[in-house]
DNA sequence: AAGCGTCTTTGATCAAGATCAAAGCATATT
DNA sequence: AATATGCTTTGATCTTGATCAAAGACGCTT
């Protein structure tokens, strides 16, 4: 990889720990990775993985029951690291949602730089205890909420999610936004049918609270009463 | 704390990763302490926590939505650490399902210790990175498993982790074992009601896949087809 | 602009699990 | 031993979301 000083999620990313010389190291491990929607990163299981920072796009962690049944486990937006450090293979497939670009390195080199690097490995935890949480939250959506509060939820996380931008967070939330995927994805993240993703939208679209304009921009008209179909306090 | 030296989890605990004189200095700032069953040692949103490492018995985290509907996202056993270090505040609530004993630390000597023992970070990080696969594990039974796969996969789960007696792994499955919980915290923990629970148990006990002699014990007859039934290819 | 393929919405029906209600059981109490 | 108390199981019914089926809408290609 040429330049990580000049990368975009430069001071995001997990690389932000690292001083300049030793940034220099760490890019002649990685390399520059552009990946077309669809395409899969990682195969869980497989036994000669790759770890990698997301420098633009939103790719998908997935787990697949033995009869095709998928659950997406997390999303992922730029900045955000994927894959499985330090484990003997991946539990997941990492796959891209939308056109991304990533920055890739073997397991091995990683986690022998990372050994070396206490502060990226303190970044790392920071991460995998957020990453945790979320994880948490999600199962109690998936556990206890009703459908439209699913789909409020992934609204509101989704406005938020998609709304940092470059180094600085821009409008806190935003308003008007384009799903980074198609339905039976939606479906799959919420433990849920396509049809019944579609019915909900359709119901919350009919109240007023959204507006649909075409399959993938969604605006939102009425954020509290979004908020509070959520669930959320 | 009188002795890390001879606690019964001292070698499955994070502490594993010290040395004899790091020790010294940790156990100078942990103490031990009881709790009973249904107590609660840490509040979700409360201030001023502690982190600890359970010594015996059960304790779950979980997870309540405003209108008191309640998700149980983890179970931990002797051994776990418990708690949100660097954190504001814990996300979860944590409260024992059995009698327990836990070793117990201020969140802010804990923090300033792990800062200055990057062993320890790497350790933590290992378990964050473990629980969050079994936390993704879990979303993909919450999202898409059916009733009776969900109790299936919670008694292999148990008949697993309910195994490790002491340092060492016993038989590595236990073909009988006391549930830690009632019925209603199993219907927390696979998202399910109470009588959905009862009315499962009830179906592959009468298909001698399991027996249930009383309340709190089960007896694997069948592993392979419980297996089977879990879902589990 | 017409035609094709894919994704999404809508409709009708079904079923798994939730809810409401009552009866069993086991342990603790007097 | 008799009785209260708190789980747990079982039964009857209802609801939410799944399934099956078809019609629309949108983007792409020619």
């Amino acid at each position: 990889m040429s330049d990580c000083s000049t990368c975009v999620v430069r001071n995001r990313a997990i690389c932000a720990s690292l001083e300049p010389d030793e940034l220099q190291v760490l890019s002649k491990l990685g390399r520059k990775r552009k990946i077309k929607r669809g395409e899969t990163l990682l195969w869980e299981g497989d036994p000669a993985p790759v770890v990698a920072n997301i420098i633009d796009g939103v790719l998908k962690l997935s787990m697949n029951l033995h009869d095709g049944r998928e659950q997406i486990v997390s999303v992922m937006y730029a900045s955000d690291f994927v894959g499985r450090p330090f484990g003997k293979e991946s539990p997941y497939r990492v796959s891209a949602m939308t056109d991304a670009e990533v920055c890739v390195f073997t397991r091995s080199s990683f986690d022998s730089f990372a050994k070396e690097h206490p502060d990226l490995q303190n970044k790392l935890l920071h991460r995998s205890l957020d990453e945790l949480d979320r994880a948490r939250e999600w199962m109690t959506l998936l556990g206890k909420k009703s459908a439209t509060e699913r789909i409020a939820t992934l609204l509101i996380e989704l406005s938020d999610r998609l709304s940092v931008d470059g180094c600085s967070p821009t409008s806190r939330y935003l308003d008007r936004f384009e799903l980074p995927m198609d339905r039976q994805q939606i479906a799959d993240i919420l433990g849920l049918t396509i049809e019944t993703v579609s019915r909900q939208f359709t119901r919350i679209r009919k109240q007023g609270i959204i507006d649909l304009p075409d399959r993938r921009t969604v605006i939102i008209n009425e954020r509290s009463l979004l908020k509070a179909v959520a669930g959320v306090a």
